[in-house]
DNA sequence: TTGAAAGCGATACCAT
DNA sequence: ATGGTATCGCTTTCAA
């Protein structure tokens, strides 16, 4: 375990100075100098001699240290995203987007999955702040108002996504607009032709899953359309879905719709249960599509939030942040959906 | 850009030395000594002193700097990880488990995203290497030798995993056995009853869907079972996949086999689109199972990598060798399958 | 059993 | 325009 090797003998700044003839200091200047429009070394050196320090590095194969940068400058151009789940189709993607976004703008990237469980989130956000990220994207558990607190007290920014933590102050925020989504949800099966819409959710305080239920609610309304919303428990969610849908398809109801990726998982297990045809029995709206989910199951409509826009505005608040040129702030988002087949053929 | 703000003003070794009344090298010692079975700790200091070392510590929330001892030490404690894509289902698996392996054993992980592209991948590679990680698991994409020779060089140990690189010597290798997966595929329909089975795949080199070819050749041959596969140009797959699925079940073949998973998205596109029923008209089984395709699509079977085991193989391996205390070696794991129902209710 | 001190490699202040 | 040098926090050798 401690006899582990001491490996790789670089090429330091030093001997890029020695092999350029000059000194350190200036080596670093240049290597660190930004550019001009034309190309140019905007720093006091003259530009003969940084291009020839910068074309002996290249030569050398210099790459400069990080560990000792980080030292000197307390920063690490690292970032870290916490989720609760990478393997999620969703998380996966936005995380995916954010390393490009990240890598073009130089920083490295540093994921971890939560579970959606308050302990894994507090040890993610010490372990990468111990390992000295300059700033956080993540997407909260319930209840982690502390832990934020904390990057908080370091003066690291952090940006919030895909839900919210009310109440904190001096973060930045990244949210879809539930309500809308929820509309969108209703309009898609009334553009069906449906008639009796309802909604599965489990009891909860998840502002998100509130807003949809409301936005939903709101467009039925305002087209006369019934709606009926169902409230499980959620640890028996899995096991009441079934009646539930059994009793709802009794009552008349022709569609569906289910408010979360979790209620969708486990409303399309009870629909194969039942052996519900869709869109024969059911036309059914889900949220937060899976991966490929449109070719093994093309007759569900789904209602997301648009990964890469979610990346890219939650990146650049956070590079503004790093920075210090642009302010965290709260961006609500526009949901995108996928249309499901109407007819099979 | 440049005047970003240094941070947090840390507990460092100094201020933990000072308030326990001992020198810094004593913290030092402590602070990485081994510890016994008994809790004890394996120094030379005596263990009142450690204790109380260890004791004020946590008292002032001492955290060691990783930067200042990665320069020391040469070692980062960090991992690279390197996928085609982490929002695959399958990988992000695969990387989740690793993570987890690898925050027990305190390491941090970096992933990264290659698309299957090598440019993509060498820069990845560079990258990590120069942000020093102690090693690597990859998933490579073909021709990128020279990016393993190149951590090889620096003395790093590599682990392959999901695709081979034949030829390369000194790295670690966690494979599945892909001719007993195509084997395991034929096993399942011929379960099912099926008498006459078709395999889809494109023109490759890739030694993976080779080996799978013939797994379920030799598989049905053994058991007398007509066996027929269609070999498409790799770009044209998805367009000809229509017709050649519909010559199929015309020619009276009543199962088929998509031997990727790239195979099996485009496979299902065009059932979806000739509209064909599962299991009704064909019985499918796909390999590299989708996130909760089992929900979608019930009735397709599925032969996979059991994501689980080739990361804990993968990490453990890579983890020995750095520690230098385990060979990297070549480790064959078996497939795993998941049935689709046969009958729809 | 404990401590002093020499670096690791890069940055940045201050001279020249 | 260029160079000398203190310093970041930690590990580790050597001496006491």
């Amino acid at each position: 375990m401690k006899n582990r090797p001491i490996v790789s003998p670089d090429v330091t700044i030093r001997d890029v100075a020695e092999a350029a003839g000059v000194s350190i200091s200036l080596v670093s200047f240049v290597l660190n100098a930004r550019r001009g429009p034309g190309g140019e070394y905007l720093c006091s050196a003259s530009q003969k001699t940084a291009e020839r320090i910068v074309e002996t590095a290249e030569r050398l194969g210099y790459h400069r240290n990080k560990a000792a940068s980080s030292l000197r400058t307390g920063r690490s151009d690292t970032l870290g995203v916490i989720v609760s789940d990478i393997s999620n189709t969703c998380f996966g993607q936005i995380c995916r987007k954010i390393e490009n976004l990240a890598t073009d703008a130089g920083f490295l990237t540093i994921f971890g999955s939560t579970d959606d469980r308050k302990e894994n989130f507090r040890q993610l956000v010490d372990k990468f702040l111990y390992s000295g990220v300059d700033g956080f994207i993540v997407a909260p558990c319930n209840g982690v108002e502390d832990s934020i607190a904390k990057i908080l007290k370091r003066d690291l920014p952090v940006v919030l996504f895909d839900r919210d933590l009310p109440g904190l102050e001096g973060i930045g925020r990244v949210l879809l607009d539930n309500e809308k989504a929820g509309r969108c949800a209703v309009r898609i099966l009334r553009n069906q032709g449906c008639k009796h819409i309802g909604l599965v959710r489990y009891e909860t305080e998840i502002p998100t899953l509130i807003a949809r239920e409301a936005g939903c609610r709101k467009e039925a309304e305002k087209h006369g359309l019934p709606f009926t919303s169902a409230i499980l428990a959620r640890e028996t969610m899995r096991r009441d879905m079934v009646s539930v849908l059994h009793n709802a398809c009794e009552e008349g109801i022709d569609a569906i719709i289910f408010p979360s990726n979790a209620i969708t998982v486990d409303g399309m297990s009870a629909i194969n249960e039942l052996g519900y045809e869709i869109p024969g029995d059911l036309s059914v709206v889900g949220f937060d599509q899976e991966d490929r989910s449109e070719i093994f199951s093309p007759w569900v409509s789904f209602v997301n939030q648009p990964t890469k826009l979610v990346a890219e505005y939650s990146f650049r608040m956070l590079l503004n942040a790093i920075d210090g040129n642009g302010p965290l702030e709260t961006k609500i988002i526009n949901p995108l959906y996928t249309l499901g087949s109407r007819i099979k053929k």
